[in-house]
DNA sequence: GTTCGATGTATCGGCGCGATATAACTCTTA
DNA sequence: TAAGAGTTATATCGCGCCGATACATCGAAC
């Protein structure tokens, strides 16, 4: 049941290099998704202590530097548990994984991915774009009549995105395909 | 201060062609800003129950088919002060206008919007999208030592989205100044 | 004749955002 | 050395919106 969210996810997987406190995750996230829609405090210390109670992370005493009386500063580190949970949601590929923002997460967290497991996300992701694109036309040719020319230039200028997103993914999906048959080589997408 | 929100400039919007009753409503919101992302109903009745208590609609009773016995459905329309708002807004052209989702839904009106408006809109947008652009660029700058292939590639996508979002703000930006400089032509996209 | 998908209104729990408060540290500059 | 700004850092609170869910009717397919 209790399948890990988003936002919990994201927190495991900053975590798992090394313990940090709050702001510092905070600012690795918005390194690895995006300067923007990086997530809110408001989010995260309720969810830091949230997952200290799940048993998931627990405070870092250890690791404070002993230079002086240092900041309040709060580190919080991997337990056992959520170094499992991480594992567990790392290899798995649920529909929940091509949604909008948790495909993000998943895909910062692709280093620590296995190959197969990529893969399946990469192609899961994919075939959802494509459901967009066919709704998107759809609609398009759907308001034909309608002569609307700025609505109908919104809808093509979003439709070329999704195209965008398809011709990235297929791009990375070769590159996962070619580095699996030969060696375990990462994937060299650029 | 009361600044009109994005859910309410949409059903202000909607309602401005005709009177239309909330499911309606939904699905030509649908339509306009495209089918996935489209407002749910947990937004929608609440919002329009409340522009009712503020003045902004009214039931619509006249309009109702006298077929049969209708199935039970509830038209709103605009009264004057809501016509009188949403004219005021689509005059405006604050930053707000230029936030992810409420620059969606002004474009989608443009067709009901003056052109220096448009103009002030689509420059606006575009300057947001060049700070994203530098915030981006200067944060790839930063990750030059981290050696995450995925994370970079992920950065590098999300550059090129809003690169490309910027090249059509460009061409819409350039067919708006003609049409001004010109006659009063409504833009030619394409 | 009944099952299925679309039409239609409505509410409720809850999550995450944005705003805000507080405070100590750091770096500049007068 | 002291003021001031900017960054680091934790924390909470209200509120808006989403997703799920419930319920009911209609038209069409089978």
């Amino acid at each position: 049941m209790g399948r890990t969210d988003v936002l919990t996810l994201a927190i495991l997987g900053t975590l798992a290099e090394k313990p940090l406190h709050g702001y510092e995750i905070r600012k690795r996230l918005g390194a690895s998704l995006g300067p923007f829609r990086a997530l809110s405090y408001g989010s995260l210390y309720p969810a830091l202590k949230r997952m200290v109670t799940e048993g998931l992370i627990e405070v870092d005493d250890e690791g404070v530097e002993p230079t002086i009386n240092r900041r309040s500063r709060i580190a919080y580190r991997l337990t056992d548990a959520g170094t499992a949970q991480l594992t567990e949601e790392l290899a798995s590929s649920g529909a929940s994984s091509w949604d909008d923002d948790a495909f993000d997460v998943r895909f910062a967290m692709f280093e620590r991915t296995d190959s197969a497991t990529r893969l399946r996300i990469l192609e899961g992701r994919r075939s959802r774009m494509s459901e967009r694109l066919e709704e998107i036309s759809q609609g398009l040719k759907a308001m034909r009549e309608r002569h609307d020319l700025y609505t109908a230039e919104l809808q093509r200028h979003g439709l070329e995105r999704v195209e965008r997103e398809v011709e990235w993914l297929d791009r990375l999906i070769d590159n996962e395909r070619s580095a699996t048959s030969g060696k375990d080589d990462p994937a060299d997408a650029g």
